[in-house]
RNA sequence: GUCCCCAUCGUCCAGAGGCCUAGGACGUGGCCCUUUCAAGGCCAAAACCCGGGUUCGAAUCCCGGUGGGGACGCCA
């Protein structure tokens, strides 16, 4: 059985490449019919905090990546809080010094970064040059007679570490390059690599799919695994996402934090195929739009890509607006209901009564819009009656001399309209445009000046048809009179 | 500095030695549709980093260079 971990640490939100790791995970548990589990990275105390854990799980809650063990959702190695199960992760550092492979390090930090500083400044790089390795015993003795703290640091033996990595294939570490590593700090909190390891053997992770960034700790990892006897699970180093400066994706780049999309108007289906294409392909065919659950069915890590991915949200914006066209009337409306609460045209009846006017609004607007927040703007006038008239277009298209007596006609002409659907109004319209010898465009424009405020709208025998024949009458009325 | 990863249009991908006159998508430009704006349709410009090999034949394999990225913590 294939059991997959997500294991972000509490000290920001979910961002977009954590998002995309997520998401691999979650494709995979699913693609395999595996166990996706999500546990809590808390063990740097100062960072973490319970914000940020709710922060990311409405994240992954957003993105409809739900797991099958983590918080929330419980299982057999709750609670899936790291920092909770630091006495195994002790434990495990205790095994490992009786085993031979690791041993205790009274050298103070104030120590090692002058070291490490001193050859920095010599031109070079530096690794743990094992003071503590050998001590005698009657110093280890006298240490801890004055009960000096120590750490614990990994034995690092000789030779070659190579794993063969699901995305980049083989690769291979001399040990020479690795320093003892600290698995317990001289406080006795273990360190990232001591609890991820522990963690990762008692949770039983077959795969562990993470960023790229990874790939330099995966000899340690898997040092500590052969040392404890475990076996060593899979590895799949995703590349990293940049911006659109090849730099690493940071704050600097905008939005970094999948919920930041979330309130500017994106939909997690979009986010969704957006990521999930990003560094990843199906392989040879053409289809780009897929559904979650349409990933999950034809995803594989055969088909991670091995370089980094820049972040292109003009292809966002399209995936976003291809996914609004396919969403369902009904889905969409509660979708784009609360830009309209938030800018006070919400109406009960727009889920009731006037529902079907509602959809038919939308289906108007939405190829016309990239995201939800420009529902609002883009339909306005069909949900405010105080209309916000562009003041050249006005003067450009309701002054011409004449214009005014057209309108005043059309009004009659629309008042004895026996329906009052696009295909009639169209009729009515031009008829009236041409019976006083005007130009049909220019009319239309007037009238949809008249009637939106603004130059561009959905076609305006469709507005006019859904703005019904009040409000349609009560806006035409004002120009038929004051027009020039 | 050391180690590691990567290298096809501006961007994301396809390509697993001859199917390549290098394909798709976003974006860009043009045309069509059209009352405006979108959407949609059609067309176009746009790339195999460089140098050596291997081979009858290389975008595809090997080596080197260059470029980009990442890692070198008692952070995760």
């Amino acid at each position: 059985m294939l059991r997959v971990r997500f294991a972000p640490s509490p000290t920001g939100y979910l961002h977009v490449g954590g998002a995309r790791t997520a998401l691999f995970n979650w494709l995979l548990a699913q693609r395999q019919q595996g166990v996706f589990v999500l546990r809590i990275e808390d063990t740097d105390l100062e960072r973490s905090s319970d914000e940020m854990v709710e922060g990311i799980l409405d994240g992954l809650r957003w993105l409809g990546l739900d797991w099958h063990e983590g918080p929330a959702a419980g299982g057999p190695h709750a609670p899936y809080f790291q920092a909770q199960h630091l006495e195994r992760h002790r434990a495990m550092a205790a095994d490992l010094v009786r085993r031979g492979r690791a041993y205790a390090c009274y050298c103070t930090p104030e120590e090692i970064t002058a070291k490490r500083t001193a050859a920095e400044v010599a031109g070079g790089g530096w690794k743990y040059d094992r003071t503590c390795r050998r001590l005698s015993a009657e110093q280890i003795a006298a240490f801890n007679a004055e009960g000096r703290p120590h750490a614990v640091r990994f034995l690092v033996p000789d030779g070659t570490t190579r794993f063969d990595d699901l995305v980049h294939g083989p690769i291979e570490f001399d040990h020479a390059n690795l320093d003892d590593f600290v698995i317990l700090r001289s406080d006795g909190q273990p360190t990232y690599h001591l609890s991820v390891v522990s963690d990762d053997i008692e949770m039983q992770i077959t795969h562990v799919i993470r960023g790229d960034d990874h790939i330099s700790n995966t000899p340690k990892q898997i040092l500590l695994y052969e040392a404890m006897d475990a076996p060593i699970p899979r590895f799949a180093h995703v590349p990293l996402i940049l911006g659109p400066d090849k730099k690493r994706l940071s704050k600097r780049h905008g939005a970094t934090s999948v919920m930041e999309y979330a309130r500017q108007g994106y939909l997690p289906e979009a986010m969704v195929n957006f990521l999930s294409l990003l560094g990843w392909s199906p392989g040879s065919g053409d289809r780009e739009l897929f559904t979650r659950d349409e990933l999950a069915g034809v995803f594989d890590v055969s088909g991670i890509n091995g370089g980094n991915a820049v972040f292109n949200q003009e292809k966002l914006d399209w995936f976003n607006q291809q996914h609004m066209m396919r969403l369902p009337i009904a889905e969409l409306a509660t979708r784009v209901k609360p830009w309209f609460e938030q800018a006070g045209l919400w109406r009960d009846d727009y889920s009731t009564s006037r529902r079907e006017w509602f959809f038919a609004v939308l289906e108007l607007l939405r190829p016309r819009a990239k995201r939800l927040d420009e529902f609002v703007p883009l339909g306005r006038f069909f949900f405010d009656d105080t209309l916000d008239f562009d003041e050249r277009a006005v003067a450009k298209h309701l002054y011409p001399a004449g214009i005014g007596e057209v309108l005043q006609a059309l009004l009659v002409a629309l008042d004895h309209l026996p329906s009052y659907d696009p295909a009639t109004l169209e009729v009515c319209v031009r008829g009236t445009a041409d019976a006083h010898g005007l130009k049909a465009s220019a009319f239309i424009h007037a009238v949809r000046v008249a009637v939106t405020g603004r130059t561009v709208s959905p076609g305006l025998f469709d507005v006019l048809s859904l703005l019904g024949r009040d409000r349609v009458r009560a806006r035409l009325d004002v120009w038929a009179r004051s027009a020039g």
